[in-house]
DNA sequence: CGACTGCTCCAAGTTACATCA
DNA sequence: ATTGATGTAACTTGGAGCAGT
């Protein structure tokens, strides 16, 4: 193997930003998502990914939740009009059993009748923080889950899935931008090290040329100190000056030279 | 068995309101 | 008091899975 093959063979540099897929389980309550088949990957489920802390329980001990009375009289204002359009179905349970569900279509709006402008409601410290424990646990919800929350948080369940809607896309957003910044570094890295990569093969062409020009000379009088890096002609050739002189450590120096003795 | 339909859920994008500097 | 930026609740749209016919 000679230089002209190193130089042929070009330089292969493998570019990936590894995604590594946690094989946890999927929790229970994200059987919507194994129901269906998409080829969606929860971000929580990729490496990097934001962190999101322990769980906790949330539905359980009962926890008091202080609901403001701005929250509530804005509620009683919006829950009517949207209930209005809500119909009862009778709907078949994950568990099996049947569950009687109130169902709010979510195509219609929570506006009422009389087109008021929409109020845009300020959840509270408390009904935030239970419902960010509950995306913590799972970032969506079944129909159960969505009703519980909703009675426990004095909410509609139509809010609580907007508001896991929302989070997931926000979650996304976080994740996305974090991985723009990881490319953007990866690409800084990968640029480094093309250039220095490009600076040794120049000089390795160089090396090549100069080499053909000592070609008169024996081929076993060429020879590249391991330790110094610079070649050596068996004390026929000024060893100083001489433009065999590498300035940097080659990656492909034992693969066309041999260890010298001459030093 | 495949086509069709209705329902449901979700992601992505948008709108609009509330708050703050 | 006004204004632009920002955060986010609520909405719209379109796609996909599933069950029933």
């Amino acid at each position: 193997m000679g230089l002209d093959d190193i130089c042929n063979t070009g330089l292969c540099l493998g570019l990936g930003i590894g995604c590594l897929v946690k094989q946890e389980n999927i929790s229970q309550s994200d059987h919507h998502q194994q129901k269906k088949k998409k080829p969606f990957l929860k971000h929580d489920q990729l490496f990097p990914s934001l962190s999101l802390g322990p769980s906790h329980d949330v539905h359980g001990q009962g926890e008091s939740i202080d609901l403001h009375q701005r929250q509530a009289s804005s509620l009683s204002l919006s829950a009517v009009s949207s209930f209005s359009n809500s119909s009862v179905k009778r709907q078949r349970d994950f568990g099996g059993e049947e569950v009687e569900l109130e169902r709010v279509c979510s195509r219609v709006s929570d506006e009422d009748e009389e087109g008021s402008p929409r109020k845009k409601l300020k959840l509270t410290k408390e009904q935030s923080s239970v419902l960010e424990d509950s995306f913590k646990e799972h970032s969506t919800l079944n129909p159960k889950q969505k009703q519980a929350l909703a009675e426990q948080l004095n909410l509609r369940p139509r809010q609580v899935e907007v508001w896991f809607q929302n989070r997931r896309a926000r979650t996304k957003l976080k994740q996305t931008e974090v991985d723009r910044e990881l490319l953007k570094k990866c690409c800084e890295t990968l640029k480094e090290e093309n250039k220095r990569l490009h600076k040794e093969l120049q000089e390795l062409k160089s090396l090549k040329l100069t080499a053909s020009y000592y070609m008169h000379l024996p081929a076993a009088t060429l020879t590249l100190c391991p330790s110094c890096e610079r070649v050596d002609n068996g004390g026929e050739a000024p060893s100083t000056s001489s433009p065999f002189t590498m300035g940097q450590k080659s990656h492909f120096f034992s693969s066309f030279t041999h260890p010298s003795a001459a030093c």
